[in-house]
DNA sequence: AACGCGTGGCT
DNA sequence: TAGCCAAGCGT
């Protein structure tokens, strides 16, 4: 296989099969484009979509969200989850506006220095919405490099120096080129080359997958240890951060303890929520989203 | 470097 | 049914 048939077959594939996701539009700007890379963050793209209009709906730039509170970002991240994503969103927004004017960089190293940007998100950004020649290296791409390039059945769980360069020798050398063989590679991941249950009849590249050529060996080897969840802090937080959501005022302590009997696990999620800037105490005995302010009395 | 961090749909 | 999984990031 040499790596220009397989990004053109790739490339092609995508150009003829894309799914029409709001964020692909031709007019979306680089601020709304960072918005839905950071909801994809371990959020499946059916729900993105609605919350990631809303969400431009309301704030259509960095300016109008930094100057809002942390309490309304967490309530219109509504239940995304990981709503630590949505405060870290919202002081992503205020560094654009403080170190860049309010327009969202076009650099690297500027787009990683930003609060919950990483390495996916930041090459997502500069490829996606400034057109720049980087390898975008999420799961998805990882998986069909590790099978299709290098016939292994699956990649490892973080993204390592060598998967960018593995990717990056995929690459076209024309930038705009690119940005669209990256965005080919996660699409082709998301919904052919699945973790599970790959669909190998519909792929552009089956022909030539040095997975499929070698049999489609299973997975060796130790496999991950399944993320737990109930029982967990996660679980409490997300509860404790239910009520909080919904309530219009300081949510008194008598509430928070309703929603978990252990004493002492309830408190810690609870601090944790407090330590992560997701809540604070109002005064002794009540709590409230960051930031968050009584409804005006009509 | 392994772990903690939400949520809901799918098999 | 109860795991398993989904465009990661920060520590």
């Amino acid at each position: 296989m040499s790596a220009p048939t397989f990004t053109t077959r790739v490339s092609r594939w995508y150009q003829e099969n894309a799914r029409d996701l709001p964020w692909r539009g031709p007019d979306v700007s680089p601020w709304a484009i960072l918005v839905s890379e950071v909801m994809l963050q371990q959020t499946p793209v059916v729900r993105v979509v609605p919350a990631w209009q809303a969400w431009l709906a309301r704030w259509p730039e960095p300016a109008a969200l930094a100057a809002d509170t942390p309490a309304e970002a967490i309530r219109m991240w509504g239940r995304l989850g990981y709503p630590r994503r949505a405060v870290r969103l919202r002081e992503c927004a205020v560094a654009i506006v403080q170190r860049h004017g309010g327009r969202v960089p076009d650099r690297l190293d500027q787009l990683l220095a930003l609060p919950g940007i990483g390495t996916y998100t930041a090459r997502a950004v500069a490829a996606f919405a400034y057109g720049q020649r980087h390898p975008v290296v999420d799961t998805n791409v990882r998986r069909v490099v590790a099978r299709a390039v290098a016939g292994e059945p699956d990649a490892g769980p973080v993204t390592r120096p060598a998967d960018l360069v593995a990717t990056e020798e995929l690459l076209p050398a024309e930038p705009a080129a690119a940005a669209l063989a990256s965005a080919a590679f996660m699409e082709l991941g998301a919904v052919v080359c699945t973790a599970r249950a790959p669909r190998c009849d519909r792929c552009p590249v089956e022909s030539v997958c040095a997975w499929r050529a070698s049999g489609q060996p299973a997975p060796t080897g130790p496999t991950r240890r399944p993320q737990r969840y109930a029982g967990t802090d996660r679980q409490v937080r997300g509860l404790l951060l239910g009520v909080l959501r919904e309530a219009t005022g300081p949510v008194p302590r008598q509430r928070l303890d309703q929603v978990w009997a252990d004493d002492v696990q309830r408190s810690r999620a609870l601090a944790a929520l407090v330590q992560d800037g997701l809540v604070e105490p109002v005064d002794d005995s009540s709590f409230r989203l960051t930031g968050d302010t009584p409804l005006p009395t009509p």
